[in-house]
DNA sequence: TTCGAAGGCGTTACGACAAG
DNA sequence: CTTGTCGTAACGCCTTCGAA
């Protein structure tokens, strides 16, 4: 059986991500070093020197990994803008800059205690659960089989709350079978593979992942950032992922099926704080994590 | 020409096994 | 039990390529 990953950016999110973010941003703050340019071929060149990175393909990942986290503004850096650090940051984008900056100044005293790492760990928790509730495929989860405007984070807390845990080969069936938010018809398909292999009447190789084979690589990781969901793993790899014992009033919130409504069509944005919820109740489950 | 992104490919880590 | 070797799989950087 082929097993298909959805669509994702090769791109990890850690240090080196976060600093190359914080170096440009400190690029498109100089006048001097953006010279004029639009988002330009020789304006990338000029960043991928200034970040450390070889080449402007490079460049535009970062770009594309950082709009889909809600760090940069959308279509922000273009060909006919002139850009500047606060033109292209958003209020999220914000959070991440203090935090490196937090992070660069008690490096050391955080290094020798333990409650200080804790405490900046959390803080990133926080800003990722946020940055994955507004990540989305406006275009699909999946572009060679659907266009439906997809939320990976809500189908994947969905299916933990409902399965308990997924292992390696039943987040594959997840990403195989569930393109659309909230499709019956397409639950049905993931229930019935989920309990076929659990009955163990099919197994799988890395052989039939036949697309996008580092699915179980990067959007689990992001999710393992954000503290709502943990992994078991067995050295650098994970076997199991469950959902994290905190956040559950985040978890609940983004369970319930008006979750999607509003993130969809009243145009939800936690990036600038303008969640209106129908109810309070939701409200106070996200005001915990502002 | 510029774009996004799939996946190729070099590197690294793991695990099994043998030898000390 | 510890150390060393080696084959395999995972990782992740970044090249390449189809599309616009």
């Amino acid at each position: 059986m082929e097993l298909k990953g959805w669509d994702n950016l090769g791109r990890n999110l850690d240090d080196t991500l976060h600093h190359q973010f914080k170096g440009l941003m400190e690029f498109l703050a100089d006048p001097i070093l953006v010279n004029g340019r639009t988002w330009n071929n020789s304006l990338q060149i000029d960043v991928a020197a200034a970040i450390g990175v070889k080449s402007p393909g490079q460049v535009r990942t970062i770009k594309s990994i950082l709009e889909k986290m809600g760090i940069i503004k959308i279509n922000s850096l273009n060909m006919r803008i002139i850009p500047t650090s606060n033109s292209v940051i958003t209020p999220l984008g914000e959070v991440l800059l203090a935090l490196v900056s937090i992070e660069e100044r008690i490096g050391e005293i955080a290094a020798e205690n333990h409650q200080i790492r804790k405490s900046i760990e959390t803080m990133y928790e926080s800003f990722y659960v946020k940055a994955l509730i507004q990540y989305h495929f406006p275009d699909g989860a999946r572009k060679s089989d659907s266009r439906t405007p997809f939320h990976p984070l809500h189908a994947t807390i969905k299916a933990l709350h409902k399965y308990h845990s997924l292992d390696k080969w039943e987040w594959y069936l997840l990403n195989t079978f569930i393109l659309e938010n909230e499709n019956p018809t397409q639950e049905q398909q993931f229930d019935n593979a989920i309990n076929q292999y659990r009955a163990h009447t099919v197994t799988f190789s890395k052989a039939d992942i036949t697309e996008n084979e580092k699915g179980h690589q990067y959007f689990p990781q992001y999710l393992g950032l954000s503290g709502l969901v943990t992994f078991q793993k067995v050295g650098r790899t994970w076997e199991r992922m469950e959902l994290g014992g905190n956040y559950t009033d985040i978890i609940n919130c983004i369970l319930d099926t008006n979750f999607i409504n509003c993130f969809f069509n009243n145009n939800l944005s936690v990036l600038n704080e303008e969640i209106d919820w129908d109810d309070d109740e939701h409200a106070e489950g996200l005001e915990n994590y502002e």
